[in-house]
DNA sequence: TGTGTTCTCGTAAACGTTTACGGAAAAACG
DNA sequence: CGTTTTTCCGTAAACGTTTACGAGAACACA
């Protein structure tokens, strides 16, 4: 079934050599020789076999995504990766390069995946997602020296390698805007803990935009939990009880948000007249959620699109004639305005 | 960086035959070799290269996943089939297996992807996802004599591969039991339309079940849509249209009753009141729907361990001692009753 | 001591490609 | 017609493994 370049050769009554020449478009080769290659390539169903290709050429032409669901949060099936990853894929598909997704048990960390992946030379490059403020697999990558990219920043700002993240700090910072211009000032955060990145930049904006508009910081309106609707269940209760508590909660998560809600809900508090709520990243549980909620929503599928291009040009067989580029870019993100604030 | 087995013997003295034996647990290495050969193993920091050993072995040790989303169904992401994949990848690691999950664009055919991926040997199987009722896919795999698997029974009925499915029937069947117990004897049907197999059997339940129990089928109850939001928004006022409209609505996918429910809620009609709706499949957007939706749920994480298994056993390089054995099972779903019916 | 068995290892081929190198034939050029 | 250049192709090595085969040494057995 499967036809070697040697069955095309011997066929043909060619050497192998010429065949592969023939193939691969090299100039090299007589354009009638090309044409009876072809030809007898389509007529005996030829394809090159994968392993043989990569093993010659030390590239195996496909990358790897590290996909790594927070704990607890299998029941969401992170939604937000999906549409990502058609626009990454597609985008490599287009050069010739196929996608690996590799999937951890959620929560346990992926360090031992990453390197069996890395060092069995498995896959010609990395991408990560969910990144953490500080993470070992970056540190990991960048000491082995392995192509990678990432969705996501983290702490250090090393310009090293392509990253694209949405702007947590801005859509933290347009919330509060928000929020103020519709009379709040009591404005709470609800956000995972600390070591993943993007908790940290929304924070950032969050408190950022309070100053500006002369609103002091209040510690005891902001919460940390775990990154699942437990979490955010059990936490929204703990800024209710403040001295003056908030008539508005920004979630940095959808499935924080809904767990949050579930909490308000329990103290007779809806969302959308008691409290205002906004959430931070939109996904379709935001949508169908009763009220509907609010919520900033990054455009996956471009920015799919986008990272592949990126880590493309970081790699010297995909680079274009300028040589090597590493990019880093922050993309906004549009505010969908429902039903909740 | 990367050490190879000539490394080792090298650093070692001895002959990379005897590496290979001694890293790969063959009998006839002295124990002291092997222990030298594994610490030296540790020492260089050596990893098999994965190209080499397919290419030598014929094979290599990943399995394609093709996931194929339905037309217009990138906003919801197919939260579906993530839990499935955790399970699936579970599994196959345990036995030194990766998965590569191969994309499609939505809505167009993955014929040619799926093509490539096994004239390539890309892969040493391939599990297919979304079956249709005639599926060529699974016409291509049998023809060529590819280990494949299916998320899915198709139509023929050939016991040639391992197949996993949900009860499709069975949940239609329960479904009108569970509504004509509740008094309701109108009872409408909206699902994809036919070419998609859980579609087919779904009506058959509904309508064995509705026969059992003495309702007249009636045509006029019976809605096909395409499969996401719009279609169930498109086909819901169709059986609303009847001269004696329903009572309760099963609708045969989440996205088409999300849809459905739109369409409802614009004629004044709410769910869970004014109309009892039943969903099958189960995701997360049914819980948090409003008023949340009644649906079955399938165990997709146990699932997808389980569809791995039955691929491996028809692996000849993984089949026990009893041999290649095809398995096809049927797995029930369990009802989560909720505020909508 | 001679023969057979077991243990251990080295040799070399093979998997299917790609590609550096060189050479023969054809074409171009004076 | 002789020389140089170009065109085209075959040869063979290399990528990193695994494994069939055989050989030498040690051992057992009579």
């Amino acid at each position: 079934m499967a036809s070697t370049i040697h069955d095309l050769a011997r066929h043909l009554n060619i050497s192998i050599g010429t065949v592969s020449r023939a193939l691969n478009g090299r100039a090299d080769v007589n354009a009638d020789t090309r044409q009876r290659v072809l030809d007898a390539a389509k007529k005996l169903n030829y394809s090159p076999n994968q392993s043989g290709r990569s093993l010659r050429q030390g590239a195996t032409h496909s990358i790897a995504f590290m996909l790594q669901p927070h704990p607890g949060d299998q029941q969401y099936g992170e939604p937000f990766f999906i549409p990502f990853l058609i626009g990454l894929q597609a985008k490599l598909a287009e050069h010739g390069l196929d996608l690996m997704v590799v999937m951890g048990e959620p929560g346990q960390y992926q360090q031992e995946r990453l390197r069996r992946v890395v060092e069995t030379r498995l896959v010609d490059a990395v991408v990560l997602a969910n990144t953490r403020r500080a993470d070992d697999r970056i540190d990991y990558l960048s000491k082995a020296g392995f192509p990678f990219a990432t969705l996501g920043r983290s702490q250090s700002g090393d310009d090293t390698y392509p990253s694209l993240d949405i702007d947590f700090e801005r859509a933290g910072d347009e919330a509060v805007d928000r929020l103020v211009a519709r009379g709040h000032r009591r404005i709470a955060a609800i956000r995972p803990s600390n070591d993943l990145n993007f908790g940290y930049l929304f924070l950032d904006g969050y408190r950022k935009a309070l100053r500006r508009h002369g609103i002091e910081v209040d510690p005891a309106l902001i919460a940390d939990g775990f990154i699942n609707e437990a979490g955010g269940y059990e936490v929204t209760p703990r800024v209710m009880r403040s001295q003056d508590p908030p008539t508005a909660i920004i979630f940095n998560n959808d499935a924080m948000a809904l767990g949050g809600c579930k909490a308000l809900a329990e103290m007779g508090i809806k969302p959308g007249h008691d409290m205002a709520v906004i959430v931070i990243v939109d996904t379709p549980l935001c949508r169908y959620f009763s009220p509907a909620l609010t919520a900033f929503r990054p455009a996956l599928e471009p920015m799919g699109r986008r990272l592949a291009e990126m880590l493309l040009a970081s790699l010297p067989a995909f680079a274009g004639p300028e040589g090597t580029r590493i990019i880093r870019e922050v993309w906004p993100l549009e505010l969908v305005a429902r039903d909740s604030d």
